[in-house]
DNA sequence: TTGATATATACATATTTCAACATATAAATA
DNA sequence: TATTTATATGTTGAAATATGTATATATCAA
């Protein structure tokens, strides 16, 4: 996997993009319409987001059904796991982050989880 | 000091304010000058670039007759001070990082170095 | 096949960021 | 004081980036 700290850096720099991350990696993976929800962006905004993160090599994404979901690159290099390691550990606690993860909870339906059981 | 992580990424978002925080990690503290020579960029854009970094509360800066220092903040949170280390160690090895401490070397009359002992 | 839901993208536009250039400020030296 | 060197900043135009809106695509279900 070959990627430029530039790229992680400039993809990065986006707060949304780098809420959208935190989340992500807080959660194993999210699809679109939780990060729409967590986040309370617009539907297109989102998408463009994640197609960066994706771009740059940070996101895999993977459809199940109607649903796409994206997740933390399995393959990143060394540093670039733990750049992201500290910064989720750095801030998870910290607002807005924190609040991103409470809203996520509020979401009815999440379609990643089990309702019924 | 408080810090936001956004503020982070941002102004580290361009390369080449990447590129001097690098070179500033390595060698402690570096003039205007130096960097200039380093980076091969224009004087004003070079001292724009480092004001942004010090605005950011990355950089301190210290005035030494007509030369300004700048090094990396000594008060830094751990999560940054941990985020700087890890980015430093994992691209100081690669292009364009590497070549940077060589053009930096071919300086001539280095203020902040010993030169006639 | 039709309709509903989820996601992606095209286009136009607004906003931000950047660098070139000129110039201002500060310190050292003649 | 006048000059030189180092650094900072104001202004402007260009380039990059972001968003809103509409629409395209994909999947599922009726």
């Amino acid at each position: 996997m070959t990627i430029q700290a530039d790229d992680v850096y400039s993809v990065l720099s986006h707060p949304m993009r780098l809420r959208a991350l935190v989340l992500i990696h807080q959660t194993d993976e999210l699809c679109v319409c939780e990060l729409t929800h967590a986040l309370g962006l617009a539907q297109p905004v989102i998408s463009r987001h994640l197609a960066q993160l994706k771009e740059a090599g940070l996101l895999l994404s993977r459809r199940q059904g109607q649903w796409v979901y994206y997740r933390i690159h399995t393959d990143l290099p060394t540093w670039v796991q733990q750049l992201i390691l500290i910064t989720v550990e750095g801030v998870k606690n910290t607002s807005p982050y924190s609040d991103d993860i409470l809203q996520l909870n509020t979401m009815a339906n999440r379609p990643g989880l089990a309702c019924c059981s």
